[in-house]
DNA sequence: AACCAGGAGAGAG
DNA sequence: CTCTCTCATGGT
């Protein structure tokens, strides 16, 4: 119960984080808000993905379908910001036409997550980490995402030794309440604790 | 002005 | 399997 204990301390001390943000109307364009954001934000500071995802957003094709009919070379353009940009433009594009192959992010999302995750898996760019932020931010699924910072925070707790994703995953699912809510909130609270750097 | 941010993939050993 | 390098912009 120790990680639980952690979840209610950090509540505490920071307060709900209410992630992820997304400021799309639908529930559907929110969804979709979710994934170019967990995929512009792979190691780059979330400041310079809001830019990127302003720029999207006022070019008005900040949602699946406009998305993929969307040249990359004006994608590239328009996510510059968020760095690494003709990489992600392109995975981004990539994911996207293979999205809108279910019609819908909802039907999309409509099976069990064992399932999403190894197909996202197989897409490139998409790692365990981003497949699983997407699948617990987008898709409400009973996912962990594990990233640096949860990993530095348990090795100095002690809790672990070695950086074992599925491991620390399993470890969090495990101990925390089933509760997608209190999954999302658990995530930011060590991002949180991470950049404070006072653990 | 070096260093890092809500990673992933390819190549080397 | 475990390192190391690359990808790139914007803020300290």
């Amino acid at each position: 119960m120790k990680i639980h204990d952690l979840h209610l301390e950090l509540l505490s001390k920071y307060g709900k984080q209410e992630w992820w943000p997304a400021k799309s109307k639908s529930k559907e364009d929110r969804r979709f808000e979710v994934i170019a954001g967990a995929v512009l934000t792979q190691a780059t500071n979330w400041k310079n993905v809001e830019h990127a995802l302003e720029n999207l957003r006022s070019e008005k094709i900040l949602n699946l379908r406009k998305f993929v009919g969307t040249p990359l070379p004006k994608i590239e353009k328009l996510v510059r910001p968020s760095g690494f940009y003709k990489q992600k433009a392109g995975r981004l594009l990539n994911l996207s036409k293979h999205l809108s192959k279910y019609n819908n992010l909802e039907r999309f999302f409509s099976r069990p997550a064992e399932d999403i995750r190894k197909e996202l898996l197989e897409l490139n760019g998409i790692g365990k980490e981003t497949a699983d932020s997407i699948l617990l931010y987008a898709g409400d699924k009973l996912i962990f995402p594990v990233d640096a910072y949860t990993f530095r925070i348990f090795r100095k707790k002690r809790w672990i030794e070695k950086f074992d994703y599925e491991r620390i995953r399993e470890l969090v699912e495990d101990q925390l309440p089933k509760d997608v809510e209190v999954y999302k909130e658990f995530h930011a609270l060590l991002v949180q604790l991470g950049k404070d750097g006072d653990y």
